[in-house]
RNA sequence: GGCCCGGUAGCUCAGUUGGUUAGAGCGCCAGCCUGUCACGCUGGAGGUCGUGGGUUCGAGCCCCAUCCGGGUCGCCA
């Protein structure tokens, strides 16, 4: 049975005089007298005015509801009053037949599809399949499906091979909380969905692959944020063996840049090379690990500068003040008012301030306190009039996070201090290896295990010895951010058992604990393994920046709600006592429920 | 789990200092309208003001508890 000869997005006036069929959700009706009706109808590639002219299919129509399918036979016209909005505002068709597809049963929906997105977020996920049928919200879902393929033609142009690692593998002990599946023929056993396709892919590299990349769902049972999903994710995931840091980066350099311009709110994206920045000099200067470089702005250490001019906040031994100077700030009191307030909401620490009016006179803030000693900080800040300055005080982390929550929301503020019409790149490099653990108060990973330490085994014997400070110890481990998101963590790997071992040494493990944590990947290295690196950028959230979306909701086809729950489907549910049985589970009562 | 904000018609929201019968826009239903295109006009239906308790002559509004939602921090190798 055949539904259509054309789609909904394609007749124009060449067309007019054709007897054609079209198949399509019937979007709106507009009756205009007793025996005159315009019927809007909607596909996928767009829509088309029906014009009903005859009492008998008045009725038809009159007869259902809206967003009902039906399949329309008839004759392209001309429009005697055309509209140009629409591509296809020259013509409209007169039904010859009109046979409903399928009915919907409701005349009144749970939002209006055209306008879905000012409904309810919630209800927009329970209802996905009406809330889709907006254009609005399923363009950024088409744009996605694009760039994936472009992702994956641009990998296979550089020699990768797209390869499927498992999705029922291990619980792995570090890093994020598992999902969890009972193994049934193995009672009391679990399988884990992979948080990352990271031990596979190093075993592919081990098994001798060359370069291996994978768009490669990923799970990860922890809360969720507005760029961040919960439950499920998916990563551009890859792999290089003999590889080195630059090697990696010149390949991201080349694949994304042209896909962001092609697909992206904006046209305009960092040329290759991406800025570096090690670490600390990033924690220093912006404040952040992820620095949004559309902004001009820096922040500076005025520790020295203004310790000791009688102000409380500023004093203490352990306490390091950060200055942020935004030269040509206009802003009203109001407007610098509740900046403040929204740093302190987003960095749980109250910002200070004071700025150089025109006059070149100190105001506004804690101005009194700077006045004493103005000729020092007016000569330190390079401070010009209509020179707002921006100041965080507190332990040197906490001091270092608000500068960087000021210099965003400054940034925000001020359209002479960010470009923002770009996508502007930017490395993270040269990460500790180490931290002191905020619980334990001892030496810990900073971030994972798997990453060589600069200087390889020599440097971790200096640390084991005392010759070396093993939080001064860096690792090749990197971060992609864009616009001030991170989009992706990756590293070169440790391939080296014994460096494995010496780098497990100094937070108290041994080799029976690398065994007994990455058995894989512990026994394929003393095998033989090639030195290899990867990273690993998160799809949904290139695509959320593509899109200039919102939520990151915006860009998954059925995304779960903020509280891990899919209400279309019903998921998490309950399920039958023979399948708990089967999987040997028997279910705990909270005892609130009782 | 902490903090902040919210929950009023199918949807989005307004609701003054606590005071008569809780409103608007959209949607829905009915009628009118022969060129609409966010069609227009007239009329109508639709509410346990999240839930439970309290203060008061009187609570959508104040207090307490609780549930749900959003943001943020914790968390996310």
């Amino acid at each position: 049975m055949q539904n259509r000869t054309h789609t909904c997005g394609e007749l124009r006036l060449e067309d007019a005089g054709k007897q054609v069929q079209l198949s399509g959700w019937m979007e709106n009706v507009r009756e205009v007298g007793t025996s005159l009706a315009f019927v809007i109808l909607r596909d996928f590639y767009g829509t088309t005015q029906l014009v009903i002219e005859t009492e008998e299919q008045m009725a038809q129509i009159r007869a259902l509801n809206k967003e009902s399918t039906i399949s329309v036979k008839g004759t392209v016209r001309e429009r005697t009053s055309k509209n140009p909005n629409l591509p296809t505002g020259d013509i409209e068709v007169v039904p010859e037949s009109i046979e409903v597809l399928g009915k919907c049963r409701y005349n009144e929906l749970p939002f209006q599809v055209t306008r879905s997105k000012d409904a309810d977020e919630n209800l927009r996920l329970k209802y996905r399949y009406l809330d889709l049928r907006s254009p609005d919200v399923k363009k950024n879902i088409i744009m996605r499906c694009k760039v994936v393929a472009e992702l994956r033609q641009a990998m296979m142009n550089h020699d990768f091979l797209e390869i499927t690692t498992p999705i029922l593998t291990a619980s792995s002990p570090e890093g994020a909380r598992d999902y969890l599946v009972p193994a049934r023929k193995h009672p009391g056993q679990f399988y884990a969905l992979p948080q990352a396709p990271q031990q596979f892919k190093q075993l592919l590299m081990t098994s001798g692959f060359d370069r291996y990349f994978q768009i490669a769902p990923c799970f990860r049972d922890e809360d969720a944020r507005g760029d961040r999903s919960p439950g499920e994710f998916y990563q551009l995931d890859m792999e290089m063996a003999f590889a080195s840091q630059e090697d990696v980066f010149e390949i991201l350099e080349d694949v994304l840049p042209p896909i962001f311009a092609k697909y992206g709110t904006y046209n305009r994206a960092s040329a290759a090379p991406f800025a570096r920045i090690p670490y600390l000099e990033a924690m220093e200067k912006y404040g952040t690990d992820k620095p949004d470089l559309r902004i001009d702005l820096t922040c500076q250490d005025a520790t020295e500068l203004l310790k000791g001019i009688g102000f409380g906040p500023f004093e203490g031994e352990q306490t390091v003040i950060k200055a942020v100077p935004v030269s040509d700030m206009t802003c009203t009191r109001k407007q610098i008012d509740k900046l403040c307030a929204d740093v302190e909401v987003v960095a749980g620490q109250k910002p200070y301030w004071f700025r150089m009016d025109e006059k070149g006179e100190i105001v506004g803030g804690i101005a009194k306190f700077i006045q004493p000693v103005k000729d020092q900080v007016v000569e330190a800040l390079q401070l010009k009039p209509n020179t707002f300055v921006g100041l965080s005080a507190g332990p040197k982390g906490q001091a270092q996070k608000t500068a960087g929550v000021l210099i965003r929301q400054l940034g925000a503020l001020c359209p002479n201090h960010m470009d923002k019409e770009q996508y502007a790149f930017c490395w993270i490099v040269d990460f500790p290896m180490y931290e002191i653990g905020e619980e334990s108060g001892e030496l810990e990973f900073c971030h994972n295990p798997f990453s060589m330490p600069n200087g390889g085994l020599d440097i971790l014997k200096k640390a084991a010895s005392g010759e070396v400070d093993p939080l001064s110890i860096t690792a090749f481990q990197y971060d992609l951010v864009c616009n001030g998101v991170e989009l992706s963590s990756g590293a070169v790997r440790n391939h080296d058992p014994e460096i494995m071992i010496e780098a497990f040494k100094l937070v108290r493990l041994g080799e029976e604990d690398v065994k007994a944590k990455f058995p894989a990947m512990y026994n394929a290295f003393c095998y033989g393994a090639p030195p290899h690196a990867g990273i690993a950028p998160g799809v949904d959230r290139m695509v959320m920046l593509l899109a200039g979306a919102e939520t990151i909701r915006e860009v998954i086809p059925f995304p779960m709600n903020k509280n891990a729950q899919d209400l279309m489907m019903g998921a998490p549910g309950y399920v039958e006592q023979k399948q708990l049985d089967e999987l040997h589970i028997c279910v705990v009562k909270d005892e609130k429920d009782e």
